[in-house]
RNA sequence: GGAAUCUUAGCUCAGCUGGGAGAGCAUCUGCCUUACAAGCAGAGGGUCAUAGGUUCGAGCCCUAUAGGUUCCACCA
């Protein structure tokens, strides 16, 4: 394979390869096994109605590494996937296909409509999933679930039963958000607030008994119809003697009284308000205080229903605009503002929301929430990063009760049932036979479904089998981690730890990983209706699942948003192209190796250097994904790869590996596979595919980098001493390099290169180096020496730690220049000094400082002093 | 109205418990050096939003201000 390897990396022609080598090998399944410690994960369950998106891409990609990461540290790693069945999004779709069909839902009936929203999943809740292969997800296929499926939906109700029995669900009118499109009430998280443009209408009502008006200011004059009361501030002079008193409402010629309430703001509007109790959330409230009746003026598809009179059978904003007009025409439109104000939209279809009085099925949340705002206290739940548990407890310590129906179809049924004759409420897991109040067969099921999130706040525990105590429960539950966008902690966070807590006593999860959105490249959040979103399908066919996982989480820190580009792709296919290479590298000089009974000591000073540097890398890198700082760890990686062993130890091994007679080329590539090695495990986590293509191609004896041992930090591998020596050398490369390039000696020129040194720990250093220290800084020959003995006085110089460089150019030397150059450091180096002395001068920092900071500032001063003194001495010698 | 968060190189962003400012892209100079031009070597570029404070020492901690983003609440 070695020799096959192409010149650039060649995605598509691995990937489904080797995912479906993982998937035949079971390495995704995790069973019971109490040897074992468990690593549990819930997938987020994807809509079925849902194509991936960035988000997702994102959210799975950092689950993905997690559980890679795991599985390879020894645990027992299970992510446990599955769907959503997404009851509103489902219904919507499959509606307004059975409407291109000519098939209207109404008349299709309840079970003919379920029979076609099956068929619909079957056929297309399977594509997201497909999808989520692409990108790598190493999830439990096996154990995939639906939020309807058997279990699942025995859970909901068990849930439902219990709750209901225990008081925490009821069944009340209550004002609660309609959508007049979906037809159906929604949840107050469900509810989007946005700005829209608007007008004030001003409204004379005329005072009973006298010949004078009540002005009132609304922004949705239709609801008069629906009035049934004034209400004044209780200390509001201008109306004091008005309290009591009743007005004509108009158009409707309906009496109602003026009444006095503390809700109402003296200072806003003209001070009095309409109260239509059927129709606003806040006068409900004061509907409530005073006693008033509740008239429901409007139909469930947005009409105005009989109650409106001569408006009934209009639509809303029709009638709106009659009412304005037939107000005007009376003379009572006093005038019309504009306004701007925020209206409550549906999150799925955003139509405005209409408040209504509507029967419905409700979770009691004062008591339930408890538990989950105690856990962010006692630290059984924690937020990464940290600043999102006030999110949390902000939205706990404010919740209201929970509107849990739905007027759907699409979902599961709430197991209550009517007494047709007595009208007994019966809540209860199996479909009674008869009533047990009046004994009579007569039963019919509540026709309304569960909020979708109903059942997803069961997920980490309905899909290892609870209620049932099972193994599988037992063994994998709590979960370790949630990983989710900021965006949904309403929605599914909440609801599934005080389900935890309520219904198996523990916090589902002890760690919430907090991801942002992914953004457009110019911050805009890509949606569907700016088309600018981005597709990772199409990325992943173009430039690999592994170049799209690394660039969702490079630079990428925890709870931020990002954004995504083109050139961002492009550099992570770069690096993917970059890893191949070094194997390349690798595989084509390994082939004819016998590495058996390479032993330590035969490495060199280069070899230990990078090894001790591999070393810190596992150890960097490890701690960093057990803080979740994902970012942070594959940057050290990518440094790490691009920089150390491709820039440096690769090309400090060419020389011996070119040498057929080189004593030390066993060790070398000994070296480079060991590192190669320790790498590609601990980039495997980001980059599956590439990584576990390339180690396939290292090792004989293992099977699957996904499943060998994630690298641990070896004490044996930690050269101090070398490490010291090797970046003693890169710095005289450097120095030699950026002095060539600053005279624009071509790389072709060669020159003798004198080390000048009185320390043999020094000398030492390149005698051991020369055999790279040549070809890195173009040498034809080095010379180490103590003294300046046969080196001439114009040869051109680098000052580094305890050494000079000399390089003879004689033709070369522009002296002017050369000064300059020597100026340009010794002004540096006097800039250090000053910098250490100051700070040593300080008598307060040397007496509160940590010693060790002390001694390092004075190491730093003795080392730059002794450096300046020969740019000094050389300078003088130039000038003379 | 309340809250969170951000403001660091031309652009996009890192910067771990306070101890000499980093990366990628872009720019400029050289290189087709037999792993890689999707590459190599070198260079330039930042009063870390502003003003105070704490500290021997602040990009990092505290306070205030300005601007951006987001969330929550909402006055009819």
């Amino acid at each position: 394979m070695a020799t096959e390897m192409n010149k650039t990396y060649n995605p598509a022609e691995i990937e489904d390869r080797l995912y479906q080598k993982w998937m035949d090998k079971k390495y995704f399944h995790a069973e019971v096994d109490r040897d074992r410690k468990p690593f549990t994960i819930v997938m987020p369950p994807p809509n079925i109605t849902g194509q991936l998106h960035m988000g997702h891409a994102l959210d799975n990609t950092l689950q993905d590494i997690l559980i890679r990461f795991k599985r390879m540290q020894g645990y027992n790693a299970l992510w446990q996937p599955g769907t959503d069945h997404a009851s509103i999004a489902t219904e919507v779709k499959v509606a307004a296909k059975l409407r291109e069909e000519g098939i209207d839902k109404e008349e299709l009936g309840r079970e003919g409509f379920l029979k076609r929203t099956w068929e619909w999943k079957e056929e297309y809740g399977g594509r997201i999933v497909s999808q989520l292969k692409k990108l790598g997800s190493s999830a439990d296929w096996d154990r995939e679930r639906f939020t309807m499926d058997e279990g699942c939906s025995e859970a909901v109700k068990e849930v439902f039963v219990r709750l209901y029995e225990k008081g925490y669900i009821y069944r009340g009118s209550r004002i609660i958000n309609w959508c007049p499109v979906c037809q159906t009430s929604i949840s107050d998280a469900e509810v989007e607030y946005e700005d829209q443009h608007g007008h004030f209408w001003h409204i004379n009502y005329p005072i009973i008994g006298t010949d004078r008006f009540i002005e009132i200011a609304t922004t949705r004059p239709e609801t008069m119809l629906g009035d049934t009361a004034v209400a004044v501030h209780p200390e509001d002079e201008r109306y004091a003697d008005l309290v009591g008193k009743k007005v004509l409402l108009p158009l409707v010629n309906r009496e109602i009284p003026i009444v006095a309430d503390s809700y109402v703001d003296k200072e806003f509007g003209t001070g009095a308000v309409k109260i239509t109790p059927a129709h606003d959330p806040n006068d409900f409230e004061v509907g409530k205080r005073h006693d008033l009746p509740e008239i429901n003026i409007m139909n469930d598809d947005g009409t105005i229903n009989e109650n409106g009179g001569v408006y009934a059978g209009m639509d809303r904003y029709e009638a709106r605009k009659a009412i304005v007009k037939d107000l005007e025409e009376q003379g009572l439109l006093i005038r019309v503002e504009d306004h701007e104000h925020n209206v409550g939209t549906h999150d799925r279809c955003h139509t405005t929301v209409e408040p209504l009085v509507k029967k419905q099925w409700f979770v009691k949340m004062e008591d339930l929430v408890g538990p989950a705002i105690k856990a962010i206290e006692t630290g059984e739940l924690r937020f990464v990063p940290e600043h999102f548990d006030r999110t949390y407890l902000h939205w706990l310590n404010n919740i209201r009760d929970w509107c849990i129906s739905r007027q759907l179809w699409w979902g599961h049924r709430i197991p209550a049932y009517y007494c047709d004759e007595c009208g007994e409420i019966v809540v209860s897991r199996e479909t009674p036979d008869v009533c047990p109040k009046c004994g009579c067969r007569h039963l019919t099921q509540d026709e309304d479904t569960l909020d979708t999130w109903f059942s997803s706040a069961l997920w980490p525990f309905s899909t290892l089998g609870w209620p049932k105590e099972t193994e599988d429960l037992k063994y994998f539950y709590p979960t370790n981690v949630l990983v989710t966008g900021y965006d949904i902690i309403f929605f599914w966070v909440i609801r599934m730890v005080f389900s935890g807590y309520e219904h198996t006593g523990s916090s589902p999860f002890r760690d919430v990983l907090i991801h942002g959105l992914v953004r457009d490249e110019l911050g805009r959040k890509m949606s569907k209706s700016l088309g600018n979103g981005i597709d990772p399908l199409q990325v992943i066919n173009q430039y690999g699942a592994d170049a799209l996982r690394l660039t969702l989480v490079t630079g990428n820190a925890p709870g931020n948003d990002m954004r995504f580009s083109e050139k961002k792709i492009i550099a992570s296919r770069n690096f993917a192209n970059k890893v191949w290479n070094a194997s390349r590298f690798m595989l084509m000089n390994i082939e004819k190796a016998d590495l058996t009974g390479v032993t330590l000591e035969e490495l060199t000073p280069a070899d230990r250097w990078i090894l001790s540097k591999a070393n810190t890398l596992v150890k960097d890198v490890t701690e960093n994904m057990e803080n979740y700082d994902f970012g942070v760890a594959v940057a050290k990686l990518y440094d790490f790869i691009w920089e150390e062993f491709c820039d440096w130890y690769i090309e400090m091994v060419k020389p011996r590996l070119y040498n057929e007679e080189d004593a030390s080329k066993a060790a070398a590539l000994f070296t480079l596979k060991e590192v190669l090695s320790i790498a590609l495990k601990l980039l495997h986590p980001y980059m599956p595919f590439i990584t576990e293509e390339i180690f396939c191609s290292l090792q004989d004896e293992e099977d699957s980098i996904m499943v060998s041992e994630w690298p641990v930090y070896r004490e044996e591998y930690h050269f101090e001493a070398e490490e010291n020596e090797v970046e003693a050398i890169k710095v005289a490369v450097r120095n030699i390099r950026n002095l060539r390039a600053e005279m624009n000696v071509a790389p072709s020129r060669k020159a003798k290169v004198f080390v000048v040194s009185e320390d043999p720990v020094i000398r030492t250093y390149f005698e051991n180096s020369k055999v790279f220290f040549a070809t890195l800084g173009y040498a034809s020959e080095v010379v180490v020496q103590t003294d300046k003995t046969g080196i001439d006085d114009d040869a051109v110089s680098t000052i580094i730690p305890g050494a000079v460089i000399y390089i003879p150019f004689a033709d070369l030397v522009d002296v002017e220049k050369e000064i300059a150059r020597l100026e340009k450091e010794e002004k540096k180096l006097e800039g250090e000094i000053k910098r250490a002395s100051g700070m040593l001068k300080n008598e307060k920092f040397v007496s509160k400082a940590p010693a060790a900071k002390v001694e390092a500032e004075k190491e730093k001063l003795a080392k730059y002093t002794a450096m300046a003194e020969q740019v000094k001495a050389r300078l003088a010698q130039l000038k003379k």
